[in-house]
DNA sequence: CTGTATCCAGGAAGATACTG
DNA sequence: CAGTATCTTCCTGGATACAG
């Protein structure tokens, strides 16, 4: 039926992507792991604020995805390191453009949200923007 | 002191976007916008799953955020459009990215997803990549 | 070192009802 | 149509303790 199944499906693949994505801990841990990789509580101290138990739910699920690699060295004692697998890889680029994003684009948002709040909790004379509008309705689709 | 904070600490501006882009509904959204202004519950229709609290939260965030803009217009009943700002229309070409890593690699993922569930549930005769290494420790960093 | 298991508080999110 | 308010439930995630 749907010859277009729009992409805001439940079932559709940007959309199970996304949920995994849409974990903080797991884009961070890529971008780490993308240059190089790393041992366990290496990891650990290096992204601020992760708890262990966090990082260890993280790196299973980003396993699971076939992004990650777990490789078990049978030291004394035992160590472990986490890898890029190939397809993990092709995921470096697109977070990476994320990455940049953030970084040129943090201080326009900060500002956006000072604004914001500047002028959300005052009572308002003027407080948002409203048009009047006869005929021509915005969705006159 | 620190020369090259790292982008993993907890004030790193890109953990900032970050947090709010690990949003599935957010990214989705933005993405929606994307081809153009659209209402209130013309974005609840579209996006499946989505309830009207969040929708109605996630706006208002995005909007904080100075990446769409709300725009009211006096009809009866009232109707409200949401469209991208500038700041916004920024972040579409690295969401677009993202999506088109999804549709591409979705199988990939799912299969890795498969054969994870497959090997892990039963008992291990060979479960997991284990190497024996004498002196060569993977993390004489 | 590399995890797993348990407890527990706080936030996230659905359902529902109501307002302008 | 476009929301806000409230209630309740569930899950996330931190802290802690313990195991291989």
């Amino acid at each position: 039926m749907e010859q277009r199944p729009n992409p805001y499906a439940a079932n559709c693949p940007t959309r199970l992507v996304l949920d995994r994505l849409a974990d903080k801990w797991a884009v961070l841990l890529l971008g780490l792991l993308a240059s190089g990789p790393q041992r366990f509580n290496q990891l650990r101290r290096e992204v601020e604020g992760l708890s262990q138990k966090m990082l260890s739910q993280t790196l299973k699920g980003l396993q699971r995805d076939g992004l990650i690699e777990r490789t078990v060295f049978a030291t004394a004692p035992i160590t472990v390191e986490y890898a890029l697998t190939p397809l993990g890889r092709t995921l470096i680029s697109p977070i990476e453009a994320l990455r940049l994003w953030a970084e040129s684009h943090i201080g326009e948002v900060v500002a956006a949200q000072a604004a914001y709040d500047d002028a959300g909790p005052a009572v308002p004379v003027m407080p948002m923007k409203v048009q009047n509008v006869g005929a021509g309705s915005p969705a006159a689709r």
